[in-house]
DNA sequence: TAATAAAATGCAAGAGCTTACATTTCTATT
DNA sequence: AATAGAAATGTAAGCTCTTGCATTTTATTA
């Protein structure tokens, strides 16, 4: 409508205050570089031409952008929503910026999103497990571009991650649960492919059986996306497929939640006829009713160590030692002995 | 360690190829400009090097991002969640990006995520809710990125949102509520002041009252912060205050399900003895038991169009026209007739 | 085969910022 | 009042791309 008025540039505010470009950036950037009286009329000039500083430009002339990027499956749920926030805040109070970015649980699209975030100038990137394509931590050395691995722990991998032991703390879930006298157990599970974490909660199990003479391949495991809903008809499969079942462990809360409701729907007393178990400890978790029988996780925990150690790197050069967290078990109202 | 290898550059790239800068970036951006032999020839240099483009300087010579900013008051919990998907969603349709931020519902917050995604480039913004300062929304003007106002409708203002009102949706509620013989409400509620939509939730009950020839006066108001904890705290307050209260309106189903919990935890029945209404219908609503009676917010709805129209407007220039949504009620279990 | 049009490529000028280095202005000291 | 040294400011190069225009290569036609 009106004619373009292209947006103000550093260039405009220094010709505004009569002052060299060098001296607006310095008063941006170091402001105790630059004389008071000076520095006010920078500041007016900015105010009025509503300047702001434009990222792109500064990034590359500078070589740094204090910018971090998470990656994370999905902001659907609040799965990962804590342990994000107590890393955003972490980071917020070292001036840093967190750029989000989700992926569905798809492979393809994480690689797409670390390409688009260290495009964008990642100084560093967070990501959710150790499970993805050699050819993508490549590129993420070429591109000298840090990365943290969270949400898992594996003291066997070269690559630092600050988190916990999946597959151990579902394992000591498990061996309650057997010891309850449950024999017939099911799991509820994502995929396990391309998701380590999932592999390694089933691997719990899995070794917590064997612990106690029981035949791992018993284990009834059906996989499904997450989703509330998709655990609902997941319990339904489980309990069509192995009426005997007493225990259905599940990936997440999600799906636990979900299969709660369906029992409930189905008839099912929880925890009397069937226990049901998640992984998480999320909102979730607590308000369902009965109140879920989880596994917790140190999620602002892990998120503040994350940023803070991602920090040091960059600020600091210090290496990233890796931190294994411990993951507790909750004991809510979905778990009972086994009925005989 | 090793040398400070540089990351690759599109000069890089060029050399590598034996080819012009020029031919590279065309590789790139329009690949059937460019002979098949030639390309085969860059894209091999490109992977070879783990190339990746600089986004900034990428956006400072074309003059766009493709890339849309988002700004929300919290990810900490699924309300904004389901809508912020689907705008996603369609904005990757478009080839665009979403670049998300959150506020934690404090508006210096939110101004200072309103210049950093604008900063980075955002050819537009998706806000929530229309209340915020004249000098931001100058900012937006002074820089040219239009924005969107969404999760609110209001046909008076001038500034075009794709949402649903607030005011109307609550006040059908509370009509609703009034009719099954209550007369002691009360609401709990977000601070009124930085939040439109909290406010206006907060007059369609009042609304309601008037014409039902109830005092808008006697409506027992409890403020606090979103988290179910707070819901529940507010929820004590409320029936230690006014211990008459046979329905308890909540801002968002969050409070709403930590009411829940705590009425419960006090010896309340729901909806025996007491009503609780939600307002929004996340995944929490449904898993509450009893499940929650709320207002049905058409998040993925929203979140489509909005999308829809930032694209058309930044792709065709076509200006943004307001649409109104309809927000439905959902009767589950903790609404019942008035004891008495 | 020569001439012409079309396709492919290259050259080089920016886009908006930071920063090393050069220059000017102040402050303090004699 | 002169001058060294510090503080403030200015100059200009360079960060990595895109793109208008010029040039070269290829395809087409007579």
């Amino acid at each position: 409508m009106s004619k373009e008025q292209p947006t103000p540039t550093l260039q405009d505010v220094a010709t505004a205050a009569k002052v060299s470009t060098a001296t607006v950036s310095r008063c941006l950037n170091f402001p105790d570089q630059v004389k008071e009286k000076t520095r006010i009329k920078v500041l007016k000039a900015i105010k009025m031409l509503s300047y702001s500083p434009n990222f792109g430009a500064r990034a590359m002339a500078s070589r740094r952008t204090d910018t971090i990027g998470a990656i994370i499956p999905t902001m659907g749920n609040a799965i990962f929503a804590r342990g994000l926030q107590a890393f955003q805040d972490e980071l917020h109070l070292h001036g840093f910026t967190m750029l989000v970015a989700s992926t569905s649980y798809r492979e393809d699209i994480e690689e797409e999103q670390i390409r688009a975030l260290v495009g964008r100038g990642a100084d560093a990137l967070l990501l959710i497990g150790h499970a993805r394509s050699p050819e993508i931590y490549r590129f993420l050395e070429a591109q000298a571009v840090p990365a943290l691995v969270t949400w898992a722990f594996d003291a066997s991998l070269s690559r630092p991650s600050i988190g916990f032991d999946n597959q151990k703390a579902m394992c000591r879930m498990a061996k309650k649960v057997i010891d309850l006298g449950h024999r017939n157990l099911a799991l509820v599970s994502a995929e396990t492919i391309l998701n380590d974490r999932a592999k390694a909660r089933q691997l719990g199990i899995e070794d917590a059986m064997v612990a106690a003479n029981l035949c791992a391949k018993t284990l009834h495991i059906v996989k499904t996306t997450y989703g509330i809903e998709e655990g609902a008809t997941a319990f339904e499969q489980v309990m069509k497929a192995a009426p005997q079942t007493t225990a259905v462990f599940c990936g997440n809360d999600v799906l636990a939640v979900g299969a709660l409701r369906r029992a409930r729907e189905l008839g099912f007393k929880v925890p009397q006829d069937v226990s049901i178990i998640g992984f998480d400890d999320i909102e979730l978790a607590e308000i369902a009713y009965p109140a879920l029988t989880t596994v917790h996780v140190p999620h602002r925990e892990m998120g503040r160590r994350a940023g803070e150690a991602l920090i040091k790197l960059l600020n600091e050069g210090t290496q990233i030692e890796a931190v294994e967290l411990e993951a507790s078990l909750v004991f809510r109202d979905t778990l009972a002995p086994a009925r005989n």
